[in-house]
DNA sequence: CCTTTTCATGTAATCGGTTACATTATTATC
DNA sequence: GATAATAATGTAACCGATTACATGAAAAGG
């Protein structure tokens, strides 16, 4: 491996010289240039980052960290992330944590000491006191995810209370009185606060929650699985089902349907996030659509902010949400109350 | 940001002995250690990596690049890298490239440039003397993806050429005869690679392949509905399709079923990599399965052995694939020839 | 009590770059 | 032609750590 030095020799003038050239910041002889760039060419030189961001401090490198690639959701805000970033030029590493809390902090110490410029937690193990003390040696932003009790820290969300309410509510305006709540229980601080906006919708609606229709089964495929064997083992069906996540939603009619029912006639299931498979699925999902893309970007520019100046003022995005009605719930019109 | 001289200046020592502190390399009275870590607490101070590492010449971490994290198949893969690359203290970054081959050397001169320590490609846009000309330099393993023409770089993938010759033959053994393949053409090396394999079924059992049954609309959802819509537009279906991927196949499916047309009962459908979502639509897709985790942890360790050992040989490994049969291609016994 | 080991710690070189400052060569000005 | 201004390049300090080697103190051996 040909350092700068090898390079330096090979063109018979200083590393100043070199480094100079690499990286044009002052005046070099067109001929020096020439002799340096022969030398680089010749030793198939390749400078080492480290020495470079060791003196500069910065590494043009963030991280942003998942729960889980194998959730589509996450893609397309992760595109938002990175259109931003590349026009910044910043490059964006990935990092998925599976729930594991030691990863997670072997991946943070490396944004703390300085191996990478800032970090997007789209997930978190860790807890508000713990992502506030971050916060404060170095650049976080938290996006999409929300971490119950945090302040002090840039995010960029849904109003996901405001959702759920919504797209309970909608439920209910079709004739859904006896409503299910599939989601990953508190692992999520999103989950939590979409149960909230369950709840707002039914209460304005004077019903209650059935204890028994609260699923806390996880947002995957197989947490639908789940939680549709635990709707099939009670006697009654609920008019609906309200996941948290799309994966889980479509799982559910999947196994529902081997029953022999069928979502859109015999119950009504409302996904959240509008993951592509929505579309296609078979009936295709009626769901909450998030503007991952948006969200993305956004947060990748408020995390600019931070880096460029570390007392930028904290702001808390929250962006809109959609109902994207397809062929899942039962339409009845002005029904129910 | 305190640093190691602040740590030593407040703890009353040479930096020498909070670095040997840190790492426990040496000897310390416990007096001294107890007053280091006093100091370390009071300041709360985190090791800069880059010292350490511009130092130590190695950073324990590894990038994988991707083409795009929005397909499922990946997320077993490099699960099965994580794991073995946790075991032995290394962590893995990943990185989409979204097909842009600017992205793609902007990341890899992290791997040149020492950044890093290794590279696995589940993708790349480069060809396969570029792969290989890195290879010369720095740790790399190919994995999941063929690089048509690459030779001296280590590889881990299934045999591409027979698991389609197997699926193909399954969808003639079952009486299909006129079979379309849905692909991405060029753009990866297993997709022509399967599309060998599926030419070498046909011809055994005495078929020829219709040139307007090659579909290369590529490998997403969206690629399977622009697949469907060229189909109806001919006059007479295909007995089958084979698809290069699980997720257009699945919307293949959807596609023709709003036509009316049911995979497995009018047209058989055949997808490759047996993501979750195969199972679980409506009807389950018969698809060829890779042992996706198993593939991810033979990568990392190859790659493991070449960072050890700069000069470890060569290895191209093949794993074993598996079809698994499901409801969407039409069953009918021994039939057709 | 003197010499040899062992232990604990400090000093300074080093990793591969960047950059403030110094130095020398060249050109411009009068 | 002497002086001043400018351009090109070199020297060496520096970024934040690690570590070979040096040093001095304490313990062990005779």
């Amino acid at each position: 491996m040909a350092t700068i030095k090898d390079v330096a020799k090979e063109a018979g003038v200083s590393v100043a010289t070199v480094s100079r050239v690499l990286n044009g910041t002052d005046r070099v002889r067109s001929e020096t240039v020439t002799a340096v760039q022969n030398a680089i060419e010749k030793l198939n030189y390749h400078p080492n980052f480290l020495g470079r961001t060791l003196r500069r401090l910065e590494t043009m490198k963030i991280l942003v960290v998942l729960p889980t690639i194998s959730n589509q959701f996450y893609s397309r805000v992760i595109r938002g992330i990175q259109s931003v970033a590349m026009q910044q030029g910043y490059h964006v590493m990935l990092v998925t944590t599976e729930n594991d809390p030691e990863a997670e902090t072997e991946y943070i110490e490396m944004v703390r000491r300085r191996l990478l410029d800032g970090i997007i937690f789209l997930f978190s193990t860790l807890d508000c006191v713990q992502i506030a003390n971050l916060a404060a040696e170095c650049p976080v932003v938290v996006a999409s995810e929300t971490i119950p009790g945090l302040t002090g820290v840039s995010s960029v969300t849904i109003n996901n209370r405001a959702a759920a309410h919504d797209a309970v509510q909608f439920l209910i305006e079709n004739g859904n009185r006896r409503i299910a709540y599939l989601s990953a229980g508190r692992l999520y601080g999103s989950s939590f606060e979409r149960y909230e906006g369950t709840v707002d919708a039914l209460h304005q609606a004077g019903l209650t929650i059935d204890k028994r229709l609260l699923l806390d089964e996880g947002l995957t495929y197989k947490a639908g699985r789940r939680a549709a064997r635990r709707l099939l083992e009670m006697n009654d069906l609920p008019d609906a089902v309200f996941s948290a996540s799309d994966a889980a939603a479509i799982v559910l009619m999947h196994t529902l349907m081997e029953e022999g029912i069928l979502a859109g006639r015999d119950i009504s299931v409302m996904g959240f996030d509008n993951n592509s498979i929505a579309e296609y699925y078979n009936p295709a999902l009626t769901t909450v659509a998030q503007p991952q893309l948006e969200i993305g970007q956004k947060a990748m520019e408020l995390l600019l902010k931070n880096i460029r100046n570390p007392d930028s003022p904290v702001e808390q995005l929250l962006l809109p949400h959609q109902l994207v009605i397809r062929e899942s719930v039962r339409l009845t019109g002005k029904a129910g109350n």
